[in-house]
RNA sequence: GUCCCUAUCGUCUAGCCCGGCCUAGGACACCGCCCUUUCACGGCGGCGACGGGGGUUCGAAUCCCCCUGGGGACGCCA
């Protein structure tokens, strides 16, 4: 008899069942920013985390826009946010799910726990907890909720209210976090927190439990900032009789004071980097080496942080953002960049400054010729800013010691020379340029400084050549000309 | 104040879990030399750390305890 289970994918039941057994285990994992700004620098990492994770377990990785405060949410803060990791390259596979639309949801589990006694409503006013926490804290006490409606029997009727978590108040609540290894809490310590606000909306520590949940995260990987959260949140997922999932909490980012990241310490949004002509690949390879490591690997490609990221790797101890560490990998990305792509991020920010790009020289040549001398895209610009126009802005100081009187006849002799060459390649050029040493008896440098700031205007940048080829024929020719007009004792 | 986390060069880190291979490795920054038509790039070299005190051990950066430093949390923010 031909053997033929039902819904059965494989020959093998064992082999199913493991399938199965895998197919449940799937690591899920998510990003949950509040929409109240753009994406920070440490939010980045922490996405970034998860996105690796994802990628290389072939799990799933959701975004979630966090927007219960409905007051400071804004629309213009999830597209920002969604920019940015699009920028980064960090594509979602589940979202953005917007909590704001899920009240109905939350709604009805705390509904749930009033109902089962786990919940209760608590009338008492804002003011009046922020005294009781200033006098307590003044008093050297835990500023903790100190139950006054815990025991309340009678709900009072048109009286505002907000409804708090009964939590277990003996015993402790202990995690195994995946970075930091066994947490634990004594439940004394934490008091009754409030899951719905008078004006009936969710609070955070409520939401992220019901979605995390509802969503199947079973890896809740965020800042450290939240480990305090983690018991209550423990807590909540008993209460509701969720499976509780595993937590990783990835160490904070700090300035160079060693307090928290802030605007103090710079930039710390995501697309400021990119307006200040930074690679999107520079700065993912910066932020996950900052707390990760792979031994004494620096570099690390999209595709090689996914096969190689994990958590067992991640750094307990904050970490002291570097800008100097980041400007280097930018520089690094910008040295090994494919000048056709380079050349159309070049566009964008020559375009920033005002420059007519049209009628001027093939970026593609200008990106070659300042790879190795531009740490940003911004810095080339600025250098290759001296390619077009018809004017040359000099550096008074260098035109005052390179274009002197008795360069001038040999200027002539270089014009002759150039105006005779036709084939206008650096090659060529090369040929033609010590041609005229010979003619003159000078040393190249005695002729390619001033000829450099004849050209554009200072005393650096690319080789001579190089320079020439860039600019063409006739601007060469007529900047040499110019220079010539403007020669000085 | 209470609770939680944490501790290797100025910074990011390797080594720690499974003590000896560590005279503590790499990277950024800084300094010097070389290369060079300039500026860069690059190459070579230098400076530079196991926070302190107790244990355990023949032996501790590595294991244990205390202290100290740093960070975080203690919201009707997330």
């Amino acid at each position: 008899m031909q053997y033929k289970s039902v819904g059965c994918p494989t020959d093998s039941p064992l082999l199913f069942l493991r399938l199965q057994e895998n197919v449940m285990s799937k690591l899920r994992v998510r990003f949950a920013p509040s929409p109240t700004g753009y994406l920070h620098i440490g939010g980045a990492r922490t996405a970034l985390f998860n996105f690796l994770l994802a990628r290389k377990e072939q799990g799933t990785f959701v975004l979630r826009i966090e927007d219960t405060d409905v007051a400071r949410s804004t629309q213009e803060s999830v597209d920002a946010i969604l920019q940015a990791m699009d920028w980064l390259g960090m594509a979602c596979d589940e979202g953005p799910v917007y909590q704001s639309d899920r009240f109905d949801l939350y709604r009805a589990k705390i509904q749930q726990l009033v109902t089962e006694g786990k919940a209760y409503r608590c009338y008492c006013t804002a003011e009046e907890l922020e005294q009781k926490r200033e006098l307590a804290l003044t008093q050297g006490r835990k500023p903790k909720y100190d139950g006054t409606c815990r025991q309340r029997q009678a709900t009072i009727e048109n009286q505002p209210y907000v409804v708090r978590f009964k939590a277990p108040q003996e015993g402790a609540t202990t995690f195994n976090d995946r970075i930091k290894g066994d947490i634990t809490f004594q439940n004394e310590e934490l008091d009754d927190l409030i899951l719905q606000r008078t004006d009936s909306t969710p609070t955070y520590n409520f939401v992220v439990v019901v979605d995390d949940a509802e969503m199947k995260i079973n890896l809740v990987l965020r800042g450290d900032d939240h480990i305090n959260n983690t018991p209550r949140q423990i807590m909540l997922y008993e209460a509701l009789g969720y499976p509780v999932p595993e937590f990783a909490h990835v160490p904070m980012i700090l300035g160079a004071d060693k307090s928290r990241l802030s605007k103090r310490h710079g930039a710390t949004s995501v697309m400021a980097y990119r307006d200040m002509g930074y690679l999107p690949e520079a700065l993912v390879n910066y932020l996950v080496r900052l707390g990760w490591s792979h031994g004494d690997q620096e570099i690390f490609s999209m595709e090689e942080l996914i096969n190689l990221f994990s958590l067992e790797n991640v750094g307990k101890s904050a970490s002291v953002f570097n800008p100097e560490k980041l400007l280097w990998l930018n520089s690094h990305y910008i040295k090994t960049g494919h000048p056709a792509r380079l050349a159309v991020l070049l566009c964008e920010h020559l375009k920033q400054e005002g420059i007519e790009v049209s009628p001027g020289p093939e970026l593609e040549a200008i990106v070659v010729a300042l790879q190795d001398r531009s740490k940003t895209l911004v810095e080339m610009a600025q250098q290759a800013q001296c390619f077009f126009g018809t004017e040359v802005q000099f550096d008074e100081t260098a035109a005052a010691k390179f274009l002197t009187r008795d360069i001038g006849e040999i200027f002539e002799t270089l014009f002759a020379a150039l105006e005779a060459c036709h084939d206008w390649k650096e090659e060529v050029l090369d040929e033609v340029f010590k041609g005229v040493l010979q003619a003159t008896g000078l040393k190249f440098g005695k002729l390619a400084q001033p000829a450099r700031v004849a050209l554009t205007g200072s005393t650096n940048g690319p080789s001579i050549c190089v320079i020439m080829e860039i600019l063409g024929r006739e601007k060469t020719l007529a900047r040499l000309q110019g220079a010539v007009a403007r020669l000085c004792d």
